[in-house]
DNA sequence: AATCCACAGGAACGGCGGGCTC
DNA sequence: GAGCCCGCCGTTCCTGTGGATT
């Protein structure tokens, strides 16, 4: 018998699963949509527009939002023949700077003409912005540039200074850019500087999280096409969608949880896919989260949850910065390794609560004891243990409090 | 109401690696 | 190769914070 074998299909067609599957309609953003339509009827009537930019959290609906209006106006504007109108469409994913967006840009628009990309580094930022006007410049009329994500560029935010106001200081002179921001960090306009919150006129469009029958909506014609008849479950749809509202509102994750739990059930040869397939899919997924996450993190990075796990092999959690600090120096003596400031270790600290690793606590005794914040760890011990056993440098120390912790395991069970 | 503890976290800056232009 | 530029990771210095205590 081999290795593959053909597997029974749950899977129809598993596209209308896929993160780029661009549906034909749009579900329950109708007030949405609306509003989006008059910010862009004026490329139509050929008046100046404004800028326009889309919040709300991942995966409630802005990005697939924009490509269906943007196709739209594609096709209505080929109808009348005195507006010349193009798109640029940058993904802001990985670029936490202006300069890193602009050329992204560059990049994006040269692509279009076949020419040649320009490297990520080492021109000056004006340089940058002068070969990114001169792209604009040749490309004319309305140009409606996309900057997806465009949270990512934090307080580094020159481009949107310089794009809107390119026309009027004179780098061009036959371009009517038109941005379209979309954040998924509402208090992104907040922290822009003073001098683009003045000048960056816009129109805002929220896209609040969904609820868990409007998932259900989305969820349902998708659910039609990728599965075949008969192989959901009815308790199926309703709870991916619970569950993914529960936690955020977003329709890729709703999505990514029922194609999970398609899958699950395919690989266990089931023919159908039933609710537990979902509880099995969502754990899965969660795991592989935090996975990613643990993995992503620099050696101090490691160093730090490594002195935590410590202390969670101990039972000693909630365990204070100051005493987790304590630690992490003794770790990274033990590792030959250079320790930093106190200050950078709760910089580490912090972008682990954000990755969902650990849990703080916010601890305040006043005269007494003063404000600290307490720690532990918020996915089990042994997922941890499991990724520093994997990183050469750690294997030694985890192995430790591995055995640490199946000791105080053991005192444990006899304390109940 | 004012004070005070013990940190949290913002701001400014610096060195290094890597890639550009000329 | 000199002289730039940027991002990343780190440091130092400092102001902000909020409840128990006075």
């Amino acid at each position: 018998m081999g290795m593959f074998q053909r597997e029974r299909q749950v899977f129809a067609n598993a596209e209308p699963l896929d993160d780029s599957y661009e549906p034909e309609d749009i579900r329950e953003r109708d007030k949405e949509l609306k509003k989006y339509q008059r910010a862009l009827q004026p490329i139509i009537d050929n008046r100046p527009t404004s800028n326009i930019f889309l919040y709300g959290k991942t995966g409630t609906g802005k990005t697939v939002a924009t490509k269906f209006m943007l196709s739209h106006l594609e096709n209505d504007a080929a109808e009348y023949d005195d507006i010349d109108f193009s798109t640029v469409w940058v993904r802001c994913e990985n670029l936490t700077s202006s300069y890193q967006v602009a050329i992204a840009l560059v990049n994006e628009l040269r692509e279009n003409q076949g020419g040649d990309r320009i490297s990520t580094t080492g021109y000056s930022q004006q340089r940058v912005f002068d070969i990114l006007y001169e792209e604009l410049n040749a490309l004319g009329g309305t140009v409606v540039i996309v900057l997806d994500e465009i949270d990512n560029i934090g307080h580094s935010d020159d481009i949107l200074y310089g794009l809107p106001r390119a026309r009027s200081n004179g780098y061009v002179d036959d371009v009517r850019p038109v941005i379209v921001g979309i954040s998924n960090d509402f208090q992104f306009r907040d922290n822009l500087s003073p001098k683009v919150k003045d000048t960056l006129a816009e129109k805002e469009i929220l896209f609040p999280p969904y609820d868990a029958n409007q998932l259900r909506s989305i969820l349902e014609p998708r659910a039609d096409k990728a599965f075949h008849d008969g192989v959901l479950n009815r308790d199926v749809v309703p709870l991916c969608a619970a569950f993914a509202a529960q936690d955020s509102g977003s329709a890729r994750q709703a999505i990514r949880l029922l194609r999970e739990a398609g899958e699950l059930a395919q690989s266990a040869d089931s023919n159908t896919i039933t609710e537990e397939h979902v509880r099995d899919a969502q754990d899965e997924l969660e795991k592989n989260q935090l996975y990613e996450g643990m993995q992503e993190l620099t050696t101090q990075g490691h160093a730090v949850l490594c002195a935590l796990a410590y202390y969670q092999s101990l039972n000693k959690v909630p365990v204070r910065s100051r005493d987790l600090y304590e630690q992490y120096v003794k770790i990274c003596d033990r590792l030959d390794a250079d320790s930093v400031s106190e200050r950078r270790v709760r910089d580490h600290l912090s972008d682990m609560n954000m990755l969902g690793l650990i849990t703080v606590y916010e601890q305040n005794e006043g005269l007494a004891a003063g404000r600290y914040h307490e720690y532990e760890l918020d996915i089990p011990l042994q997922a941890v243990l499991e990724v520093l056993l994997s990183t050469t440098r750690f294997e030694e120390l985890a192995n430790i409090i591995q055995s640490t912790a199946d000791n105080h395991h053991q005192s444990g069970i006899s304390r109940y």
